[in-house]
RNA sequence: GCCCGGGUGGUGGAAUGGCAUACACGGCGGACUUAAAAUCCGCUGCCCGCAAGGGCUUGUGGGUUCGACUCCCACCCCGGGCACCA
């Protein structure tokens, strides 16, 4: 017997034996009915783990762990999202090629993945920047391609100035660049995007099957997407052939669209002025728009600005003629870029009538209201009825979106239509360390795709990858650029952009399922085996990236028959960020706590149990300023407690006798019912209370031993039921001592324990006695106890006697066996 | 402005409408020790009281109920998303 827990050298032992050994790998296909594919996302190797990382990870393997011993076949992936500008940008500062940078850091993540003893398959793992990953990425550019899917245009791009490149939409928070918080300059580029907004309102409605998903995380989609549902009308164009389609949430207004605004990009406007006085003054108002940043552009309280053109619209629905003009406030991007103006009902409108004098007319009267379109002060964009509006007049406005639509439908003038928030996905990136995008420019052929079979179009090596802000690093690289044309085989030009790395975390997920696979970039057969991911886990930063992109991915691949699930996550678990001082941990801010102290000072477990200890997954966590000596207080200590329980209960296994007392039966009890507990426990991811049940139980333990308990069966049962529920959390510790025990299989094949039913049930408990809603007493009784044994033990007791005085209850409300309410008029 | 999430001891946190404050940290006391550390055993929401006991308490105010941290209504505060999106 050993009572030193020397917790250094059984981890270092344990986790070198797992490291070559692999004992977690996964079979190729699973049988259906035990499988469980169980991902957490992949992390950017940037020097070494955080704390974020091991909070995550400890929660992930908690779950595979659990699921292995309950007889789940287990799929538990890692792998490195390794292109990205990280790795660039540290390669400039140090010179030191991002290839280099990007393996010495995966290196690091293994070694502490490893001394963490996470039960990752390491037979699966691959990096992203390796071509054998990244030609896929290649092979779906080329399928979305032919669909129409992946396509070039130039427009508005977001540019960040520090990091010279374009971002998506998604990677601009507030008006600043998402990774180092650079005001984002709008650059007109030509540039490669994926049509997202062909899946948006799938992705809306989707979400109804993402059942594990928290309304949080629901609602930042929804948001992000930002469908609104309401009609298209066609607005003739006096002097025009084809008519403008408007986009509103509400045709009910229809009849009070006093003007018509198109936005100052609109192609329709510049040919509308050409020719006339006009023609110069939105030359100058475009010119002066361009100057904007987008953040100044869309300041709330910023006075709308416009230029009335000299044309005139029809309304259809009532043929009244109605001037076009340019405003601001309109943006190119949404709906059509152009809008019938309702100032009596909508505020923007409002504004820019008042500001230009414009009529202001109210078709919608609220409840019990006179309003006056030349008086009213604010708009009214609420409820009410329908007035001035022809036929429709008296008509509830809500019902009136839906008449209004169904009558512009019959008349052919309009239809039933959505407007998204969400912008087409843009994927170019004018930096080095990404994935080549498959394309030539060729001289006489134009845009031509690069054919499967020249796949993968390989990141050159030698590059000057500084960026320039003027082209992409690859341009320089003309031995690599100038290629021939697949087409006709003349002189041609590759793309020099390269992927944005969301591309990659995409579809990642389902190159685990073939990590070897050289002809395709999985088996569809193997992926329709292992998917949907029956649990999924990482930051809630990813929820209008990452977790929108990989939607919208695995959707095109359902329907290019390549999978058959139309989510990939439909349970999805959001750890709480780990921060310090209530800011997340970052490079920048100096405030990264890496894991090596905690280990080296306490061990692998002490700090993986710390973690889930601290609270609920789902929330934040802010780490202490003296957290390493927290984990030395907090969970540390305990580990010693188990390892000395279990140290001692072998030394005195053998020569007790084996009379069954009290105490021991009382003992055998609380095992089992601790069992049920956890179990349940583990199977809502409440990881903080299933270790304060073990403590609960081990103190009991030890309360036992202090009282003389010393029976061997019963404390052998309760240590193996310990080790077993604690094994998933804290696999090093449970490990030896399991060894110690004396078995030669390892505790993480051992089947998860049951526990006895009749154990479980009880046979006397603690009965809650209220007066007048006030608890009272308490008093044991039999567990099967009835309603009127109840009522008389309640009014024998003195404590009760005392508050209802001899009166008799009025009401007695009882609940078998646990309590009964008396009431009793004051 | 719209939409989500949250508010419980000194601290992290726990509670299918049924003993609020489990578990843990911290604090206090005791045992062991020449002593300290480690370890083991107790006590620890607030107020009144010598005590027995009583009163109060889950952001605030109302409501439903025999009974509310939990359900309903209104409000306050904190965090997050969206926001000139027609």
């Amino acid at each position: 017997m050993e009572t030193e827990y020397d917790f250094s050298s059984i981890e270092q032992r344990w986790a070198k034996e797992w490291a070559s050994s692999n004992p977690w790998a996964a079979p190729r296909v699973p049988d259906p009915a035990r499988k469980r594919y169980i991902v957490t996302m992949f992390p950017y190797p940037s020097g070494d783990l955080h704390m974020g990382h091991v909070e995550i990870f400890s929660i992930h393997d908690a779950i595979a762990r659990f699921a292995r011993m309950r007889g789940a076949e287990v799929l538990s992936p890692i792998g490195w999202d390794a292109f990205g500008l990280p790795a660039e940008n540290a390669a400039i500062k140090r010179s030191v090629p991002p290839r280099k940078w990007t393996y010495d850091n995966i290196a690091k993540h293994r070694w502490s993945m490893e001394r963490l003893g996470f039960s990752f398959d390491w037979d699966r793992v691959f990096y992203t920047c390796e071509p054998t990953f990244y030609r896929w990425n290649q092979w779906f550019f080329l399928r979305l391609y032919e669909r129409g899917l992946a396509y070039r245009k130039e427009a508005a791009a977001n540019w960040c100035p520090n990091d010279k490149t374009v971002l998506a939409n998604e990677q601009v928070i507030q008006g600043r660049c998402e990774r180092c918080g650079e005001i984002v300059l709008k650059r007109y580029l030509t540039q490669w995007f994926f049509k997202i907004t062909d899946y948006a309102d799938r992705l809306v409605d989707d979400l109804e099957l993402c059942t594990g998903w928290t309304e949080r995380l629901k609602t930042l989609q929804r948001n992000w997407i930002g469908r609104g549902q309401g009609a298209e009308v066609d607005f003739r164009i006096e002097g025009r052939d084809e008519p403008v389609t408007v986009f509103t949430t509400r045709p009910d207004t229809l009849w009070g669209a006093t003007f018509f605004v198109l936005a100052p990009e609109h192609r329709l406007a510049e040919e509308l002025v050409a020719g006339t006085p006009q023609e110069r003054e939105l030359a100058e108002f475009r010119r002066q728009l361009e100057t904007l940043t987008e953040v100044d552009r869309t300041a709330a309280e910023r006075p709308k600005k416009g230029l009335f053109l000299g044309a005139y619209a029809v309304n259809p629905v009532n043929g009244e003629r109605i001037p076009v003009w340019v405003g601001d406030y309109v943006l190119l991007e949404y709906g059509t870029g152009a809008i019938m103006a309702v100032p009596g009902h909508d505020e923007r409108d409002f504004d820019f009538a008042r500001t230009y004098g414009l009529e202001v007319r109210v078709v919608i009267q609220p409840p019990g209201g006179e309003l006056d379109g030349a008086t009213m002060t604010e708009p009214w964009p609420h409820e009410g009825v329908m007035v001035n509006s022809g036929e429709f007049d008296g008509t509830p406005a809500d019902r009136g979106v839906e008449e209004v639509t169904r009558w512009l439908e019959q008349r052919g003038i309009g239809r039933a239509a959505s407007g998204f928030r969400i912008r087409d996905w843009l994927i170019s990136r004018q930096r080095y360390w990404g994935t080549p995008i498959p394309i030539v420019f060729c001289d006489r052929c134009g845009e031509v795709p690069v054919p499967d079979d020249q796949l993968p179009v390989v990141l050159p090596d030698d590059v000057d990858f500084t960026p320039t802000g003027e082209i992409s690093p690859l341009a320089t690289a003309d031995e690599w650029v100038n290629a021939d044309c697949p087409r006709c085989g003349g002189v041609a030009r590759r793309e020099t952009d390269t992927m944005d790395t969301f591309v990659d975390s995409s579809w990642y997920f389902l190159r685990y399922l073939d990590p070897r696979n050289d002809d395709a970039p999985f088996d569809p057969d193997v992926v329709a085996a292992w998917m949907p991911i029956d649990q999924y886990t990482g930051g809630i930063t990813h929820a209008v990236m990452h977790l929108i992109y990989a939607r919208f991915f695995q959707k095109v691949l359902l329907d290019m028959g390549m999978v058959k699930d139309p989510e990939p996550f439909p349970r999805l678990l959001n750890q709480g960020m780990v921060t310090m001082g209530g800011k997340s941990m970052s490079k920048s801010r100096g405030n990264i706590v890496e894991p090596v102290e905690a280990i080296e000072r306490y061990g692998a477990d002490a700090l993986r149990l710390y973690m889930l200890f601290s609270g609920p997954p789902e929330q934040d966590f802010d780490w202490p300023e003296e957290g390493m000596t927290a984990i030395g207080r907090v969970t540390f200590p305990w580990l010693g407690r188990v390892w000395r329980l279990c140290e001692e209960s072998r030394a005195t296994l053998d020569d007790r006798p084996q009379q069954a007392a009290k105490a021991d039966d009382e003992l055998r009890r609380s095992v089992h019912r601790t069992i049920e507990v956890v179990t349940r426990d583990f199977e809502e991811l409440s990881f903080n209370t299933a270790i304060a049940r073990l403590m609960e139980l081990v103190n009991e333990a030890y309360r036992y031993r202090s009282a003389g308990g010393r029976n061997p069966r019963v404390t052998r049962e309760l240590v193996e039921a310990l080790l077993l529920m604690l094994s998933p959390m804290a696999p090093f510790l449970t490990a030896e001592l399991w060894r110690r025990l004396g078995h030669e299989h390892p505790i993480h094949r051992e089947a998860w324990p049951g526990f006895d039913e009749k154990l479980v049930a009880e046979e006397e408990v603690t009965m809650v006695v209220q007066v007048n809603g006030k608890v009272r007493d308490t008093i044991t009784v039999p567990a099967e106890v009835d309603e009127r044994e109840m009522l008389r033990r309640a009014l024998a007791s003195p404590k009760v006697q005392a508050h209802i005085d001899g009166r008799e209850p009025s009401k007695v409300v009882v609940r078998p066996p646990r309590l009964i309410s008396l009431v009793v008029a004051r």
